[in-house]
RNA sequence: GCCGCCUUAGCUCAGCUGGUUAGAGCGCUAGAUUGUGGAUCUAGAGGUCCCCCGUUCGAUCCGGGGAGGCGGUA
């Protein structure tokens, strides 16, 4: 008896939403901030730390996996959950970010994605429904249809033509995706999502979103943003796209963000988000604490015996001195990663949990005032 | 003792046949990083070119002397 896949919108304030999202392997409190897990790992932390930090869902990339190592393996191995010891929810990208990141190496066509692989070189299609085929593998409890994502700033007709290729691939990942339950491939606990794109135009945006939930998705992805505009243009589409949304569906902002990112988001009614801002900052030194960011490589804390953060229930951020984190930062040690990551995490986590707990006590404004003073 | 080589940024070293503001790598000091190519990028500070004398319009560079280091040799 699988627990099918549900979405229940507890509570709003001020545009905030309190909700909760159910699936076969558990729960995800939203707002929710998603650990990124690409190589089905969140590098430098351990499961056991994202659990103990409040981890509800990871992400896994279609891409990285597929080169590495290798769908049809995981599958074998058991699924990515059992390959990587997670047993919570696992939401995979399709590798529509890597058709930007990955901008060099890939050629793009109405079919689908072709990438020459950076590790050896060799040649992988990427098309709507093999993304899904090798979602299924995995073992996904959320699926991103393929994409395309579009780095800013960008013609309007670039754009448009990303609109246009990631509605009808959302088309085609929706077919491929009920094909695949049909074959018993999925269980009722899993679920596709789609993603919106158009850039920073009102328009493309509008015709994107309205497209999408004629598919009538169980959640939706707000794509392409946070890829080189302004915060206030990213927070404008947001105010634009968002009430395109249906409200009983939960919201995911792909890519996002910094913390001010995060509750700014809120505010607007998103419900989701994956970011590799305290993983990636984590591993170069930088800690995110509730005194706001810290370069813990800055020589100003080598004689610092306060620890990096004293407001935080994390273990990384209470029981070492920024003197010992800014020493293993100096020295390259595996350690400062593994610490400054671990405390990264578990902020990301604390803060989402004040945003719930605002939410419910129905203050969400004035904390949200509050704390982007207090971490500015 | 004698012979040879060396001395330039914190470190390891380029360079200048004598000419405006002497460079690199690393290190140091900062900044960037948003669906992760375990990648990287940007900027800055830092100099008695071992010391003294001489030659020259002008010396880090040429000559003499001195100091320190490395190697060889009796």
């Amino acid at each position: 008896m699988t627990t099918p896949f549900g979405f229940t919108l507890r509570q709003t304030d001020a545009g905030a939403r309190l909700g909760e999202i159910t699936t076969a392997r558990g729960k995800i409190r939203t707002p929710a901030f998603m650990p990124v897990g690409t190589a089905g790992t969140v590098k430098a932390v351990y499961c056991d730390q994202l659990e103990a930090a409040g981890v509800d869902i990871v992400l896994g990339n279609t891409y990285h996996l597929m080169l590495r190592p290798g769908a049809e393996r995981i599958a074998r191995l058991g699924g990515l959950h059992a390959f990587m010891g997670w047993n919570k929810p696992i939401l995979t990208d399709s590798g529509g970010f890597q058709v930007m990141s990955l901008a060099k190496l890939r050629t793009i066509s109405d079919d689908g994605v072709a990438f020459q692989s950076h590790i050896d070189g060799a040649r992988h299609v990427l098309t709507p429904e093999r993304a899904v085929e090798i979602q299924c593998l995995l073992g996904a409890d959320i699926q991103m249809q393929l994409d395309e994502c579009v780095a800013l700033p960008a013609s309007y007709q670039a754009i448009e033509q990303a609109v246009e290729r990631s509605l009808a691939w959302a088309g085609r990942a929706q077919r491929a995706f009920r094909d695949a339950r049909q074959r018993g491939l999925v269980n009722a606990g899993q679920e596709l999502f789609g993603i919106v794109q158009g850039g920073i135009d009102a328009t493309l945006r509008a015709r994107s979103a309205d497209a999408l939930v004629g598919l009538n998705f169980a959640g939706y992805a707000v794509g392409g943003l946070a890829v080189g505009e302004p915060q206030q243009a990213m927070l404008a589409t947001l105010e634009r796209t968002v009430p395109r949304l249906p409200p009983d569906r939960p919201r995911y902002l792909m890519g996002v963000g910094t913390p001010i990112d995060l509750i700014e988001a809120v505010a607007r009614g998103v419900d989701m988000f994956d970011c590799v801002l305290p993983t990636r900052s984590g591993r170069h030194g930088q800690a995110f604490t509730w005194d706001g960011k810290l370069n813990l490589r800055n020589a100003a804390h080598s004689d610092d015996r306060a620890p990096l953060d004293a407001l935080s229930h994390c273990p990384a951020a209470r029981n070492y001195s920024r003197a010992y984190l800014h020493h293993l930062v100096k020295a390259q040690e595996y350690l400062a990663a593994m610490l400054l990551s671990w405390a990264n995490i578990a902020f990301y986590q604390e803060l989402m949990a004040a945003m719930r707990d605002a939410i419910a006590r129905g203050k969400f404004a004035a904390w949200a005032a509050e704390t982007k003073a207090r971490l500015a």
